[in-house]
DNA sequence: GGCACTGTATTACCTGTATAATACAGTTGA
DNA sequence: TCAACTGTATTATACAGGTAATACAGTGCC
């Protein structure tokens, strides 16, 4: 089941593609499963507080990656495999905490500081 | 001294934000001191290969909240005290490390799995 | 003084993001 | 059947980010 709850739009991010990071995260934290069915567009977008046309767009991207089934008039579902957990797995871990290692690391944090970091603020 | 050495300009964030968020890094590692020189706008326009208006969109923001002093005809150089470094120091964690953290909560990874990516990944 | 830099400002233009208002066709279920 | 959904598509508008080409004034140094 994908929940949208957590979903908190930030600046500096197109919202379309941080619609496409939440499902993809929720995919490999095994919220969403095959087979799953999303919200329509228009409930998506008014449950977010924005156009259908973003949130088609966000949809649109999932499918073209083939993590996303559509057919004109009927409900979208997911399409999840074991090697599309894998390589949008990879994907967030690179896109995500990798570049965040690295602006640690830029701060002048040591191993040792960024393991005390995530000890410290993980609750 | 600032150096842009490793400024690799990353999609979905606009460059002027980066440019800011790459100097406030140097602040809290120690990098950039107090009365530093920065480049100029042309300069590091050049440097980077950007346009010069989005140098000076970036200069002016540090500006604005008191980390750079410019005066016109003279090079701009860096103003930085122990209450900016901390602020800026609590600002990018925040911003940055945080943020992250809860990604990497909602892939479903674990604070010890968190901490072995850490590991992993550092070097 | 004069030249080469500096910061600052303006205007125009292109692209991407997002909204808005539709329209149309396919599916579903009462 | 038919109404209410669904996905899909189109057009227009507004705004922000970024580029581009300038222009002007202040500073520093020979």
């Amino acid at each position: 089941m994908i929940t949208f709850d957590q979903f908190k739009p930030e600046e500096g991010m197109p919202i379309y593609l941080q619609i496409v990071r939440h499902i993809k995260r929720g995919i490999v934290s095994g919220a969403v499963a095959s087979g799953d069915e999303v919200p329509s567009r228009r409930v998506l977008s008014a449950l977010l507080g924005v156009n259908p046309n973003t949130v088609q767009k966000a949809y649109a991207i999932l499918e073209s990656e083939g993590l996303m089934a559509s057919h004109a008039g009927a409900k979208s579902c997911m399409v999840v495999t074991e090697e599309s957990v894998a390589a949008v797995r990879r994907e967030l871990l690179e896109n995500d905490a990798l570049s965040v290692i690295a602006a640690l690391r830029q701060m002048g944090l040591s191993k040792q500081e960024a393991i005390a970091l995530i000890e410290t603020y993980w609750r």
